[in-house]
DNA sequence: ATCTATTCATAATC
DNA sequence: TGATTATGAATAGAT
């Protein structure tokens, strides 16, 4: 695709594969993303890497909910039962003022809150059981991506941090030579020199970062 | 990605609709293929049309093959439920002033929309660290109130249960009574009566909902 | 990881 | 639907 046309065969080079696997892998993804964003589509893609890593979406719901649909839509499939019973107040924020501006805001709100529900089950703001259990299966699946991209963030500063470290410690190591040069140069004499043994970390380990 | 950019949201003319899935499901289709066989990984992907119509594709055997895998995949550690809500958010604040309110409802909207971007429309919406920690706080408010929706409908099923157990129960009694009086005043004679005993009982325990 | 020269995918149009 | 084409996106190779 880009600085020059690759075959459609198996790429030879392990780290070649490796990279355009990560790059491409990505793009898939995105993709997939965008269709069922763009045209009102539910997709589930999977993808095992060589060794068997597995990598996953599912554009609405979970990948469980995707393949129970499949199921159905290719073998025999079941009923279901349906009760009654309206959420609507369930998901009220605690709020309360007089002021019209947060009356509209709760409005706003509660909109927000409806479509969510509305893009979950399709309901019309009546959930039944079923529908319940399946959007907390969702949130529990959202909340588990959310702390993956929060685990990445949080392990990307502290790689950050690791890299300061390893400068500031050269940029101490360069220093302090310069000062025993200047003292050995200049001064004969055994004057006392510069306590240069730190004995404390200059980072924190990363084993405090337990979740 | 030509003449013109496009919006990432669900595209509202629903010819545009339609002409842009059947292009992109197959654009989407030929990069799974390409990755697949470029990295040789093994791909599954489900596609659902707004109507329910499914498009699949799995690079190396069936969906089905798949499905197993992945189910073998995930099949393993399902561990979860940290219970660091704080009851903060739930528990209403007697007075608050109306200008802070108005931010905090504010910032609550901001949150869900870029939360339901990040969720449906790909996480690509890059959320930071901070509104991550909040959109997962929300949720799992959300999902404190649906276990209490979901358990609430479960005690109603059980008391609806309940009842009609005593009302049967009632039923059985009267018509138990009918017979004997029946046999009673019809029969004088010692034929063997109904069997009035049963052993099992009508309803299950209450003891076996255990949530 | 980041950058850039290319190739690719596709929105608009017919 | 099916083709065309101007453009925006994806990405192979290099750093």
């Amino acid at each position: 695709m880009a600085r020059g046309k690759i075959q459609l065969k198996r790429i030879e080079n392990p780290v070649h594969r490796q990279v355009t696997f990560c790059k491409r892998r990505t793009g898939l993804l995105k993709k997939a993303k965008e269709l069922s964003v763009l045209c009102d589509a539910e997709i589930g893609v999977m993808i095992f890497s060589p060794q068997g890593k597995l990598f996953e979406l599912a554009t609405k719901g979970t990948m469980e909910g995707m393949i129970d649909k499949y199921m159905k839509c290719t073998g025999g499939g079941r009923g279901s039962s349906s009760a009654t019973f309206t959420a609507q107040e369930q998901l009220q924020p605690p709020t309360l003022d007089p002021k019209g501006q947060v009356n509209k805001l709760k409005q706003e709100i509660d909109m927000l809150q409806k479509g969510i529900r509305y893009m979950f089950g399709g309901g019309d703001g009546t959930m039944n059981l079923q529908e319940l259990l399946l959007l907390e299966k969702h949130l529990e699946y959202w909340i588990s991506h959310i702390r993956s991209a929060k685990m990445e963030i949080m392990l990307q500063e502290i790689q950050s941090l690791r890299n300061t470290e390893g400068v500031l410690k050269n940029a101490n190591k360069y220093l302090l030579e310069k000062i025993e040069e200047n003292n050995n140069s200049v001064l004969d004499a055994n004057f006392a020199t510069v306590e240069t043994n730190y004995s404390y970390p200059l980072t924190m380990p990363s084993e405090m970062f337990q979740f």
